[in-house]
DNA sequence: CGTTACCTGAAA
DNA sequence: TTTCAGGTAACG
C-alpha cells in the first residue's frame, strides 16, 4: 500500500527515534514466518541482538534500516504493512507480526494485515533490492532520465509508471495523480510521449511525490505512521478513487478503468486518448 | 503482455 | 455473499 511518499515519512520519523537504540530481542509471531522470507526468527533474533540502529534510508518502497556493524534490515511494507514505535508498556496491536525489543523497554513493531511484507538483514541493502529505476525526487532523476526508462515502450503508460525498474517508488495513487496532472491519458503507450508531454510528466510525477510527501502521505485505508496517525494526502487527490465525482478543473465525470491489472482513476475530458503520431521504433531491451 | 496468487478485512 | 484493496512475483 505504501508509495513512495508513505515510505519516506515512515523514513523520517523513524531515523530520530531508533537511532542509537540497542536490539535487544526480536521474535516474529506465530502464522506470520513468511514475513523472514525463509530464515527463522531465532536466526533473526541472535544476528540482531545487542546492535544498535543508526540512519534509516530509503529506496523506491524499501527501507533500510542501518546497524552500528554494518548489517541492514529491509523492509517492504507491501499493501498493509506499517512500523510503529511504541513505548514501554503500550498495549498490544492487532495484526502485530513481528516485534523488535529494543532498549529501555520500547518497541517497533512491523503491524500488517495481509502478511505481504517483508524483512531482509544484509550486508548491504542493494543485496535485498530488486532491479529498481531511478529515485523520482533526486536530481539526477531528469527529463532526460525519465524518458530513457520509458522510450520504445508500448504498454500503457500507466503500466510503465508502476513497474518499478522503470521508476522506483511510484504506486497506484501516484501513477493516477501524476498522469491527470499532465492530463495524459493512462492507457497511452509510454513510448508514444511528445515532449512537450515527457516535461508535463516529468513535473508532474515530482509534483504529486513531493505533495504526498509534505502531506504526510495518503491513508485511504490502512497506512499509519510510526505513531500509528494517519496521512492527509487523501484529501488533496485529484482523481484517485473519486469513481463518478466531477473533476475539479471541468466538471466531467470522473471515470475509473482498470489498467495494467490495476483500479485506474482519470478525466475522460482533461486527459483525452490522443492519435499517435509518432511510432515507436525501438524496444531498448531489459538488460 | 495480461492474469493469478499471496492474505485478510472492510465495504458494497 | 461478493468484490475490492497504496504491491510484487510468478505464471502462460
Amino acid at each position: 500500500m505504501p508509495e513512495l511518499p508513505e515510505v519516506e515519512t515512515v523514513r523520517r520519523q523513524l531515523q530520530p527515534l531508533i537511532a542509537g537504540r540497542r536490539v535487544t530481542g526480536f521474535n516474529v509471531l506465530p502464522g506470520a514466518e513468511r514475513l523472514l522470507r525463509g530464515r527463522s526468527s531465532s536466526e533473526l533474533d541472535s544476528l540482531l541482538r545487542c546492535s544498535r540502529f543508526t540512519t534509516v534510508e530509503r529506496r523506491g518502497k524499501y527501507l533500510g534500516l542501518n546497524l552500528e556493524d554494518g548489517q541492514v534490515l529491509v523492509v517492504h511494507l507491501r499493501m498493509t504493512g506499517s512500523l510503529r514505535f511504541r513505548p514501554r508498556g503500550y498495549e498490544d496491536e492487532s495484526f502485530t507480526r513481528a516485534v523488535f525489543n529494543l532498549d529501555h523497554g520500547d518497541q517497533l513493531r512491523f503491524v500488517d494485515v495481509r502478511k505481504f511484507g517483508t524483512i531482509d538483514l544484509v550486508d548491504r541493502m542493494e543485496e535485498a533490492l530488486p532491479e529498481l529505476g531511478p529515485e523520482p525526487l533526486s536530481d539526477d532523476f531528469t527529463i532526460e532520465a525519465m524518458w530513457h526508462a520509458l522510450r520504445g515502450r508500448q504498454q500503457p503508460i500507466k503500466a510503465a509508471l508502476l513497474d518499478q525498474r522503470n521508476i522506483a517508488g511510484i504506486g497506484n495513487i501516484y501513477a493516477d495523480e501524476a498522469l491527470f496532472l499532465s492530463r495524459l491519458n493512462p492507457e497511452a503507450p509510454a513510448g508514444s510521449l511528445r515532449p512537450a508531454e515527457r516535461r508535463a510528466l516529468h513535473a508532474a510525477i515530482r509534483q504529486t511525490l513531493q505533495d504526498g510527501v509534505s502531506h504526510g502521505g495518503a491513508s485511504f485505508r490502512d497506512y499509519t505512521d510510526v505513531d500509528g496517525a494517519e496521512g492527509e494526502q487523501q484529501y488533496f487527490v485529484r482523481v484517485f478513487r473519486r469513481t463518478d465525482e466531477p473533476c475539479d478543473d471541468c466538471e466531467a465525470t470522473i471515470r475509473r478503468i482498470v489498467v495494467g491489472g490495476r483500479a485506474t482513476h482519470f478525466c475522460p475530458k482533461c486527459q483525452p486518448v490522443r492519435q499517435r503520431t509518432r511510432k515507436v521504433t525501438s524496444n531498448r531491451p531489459r538488460r
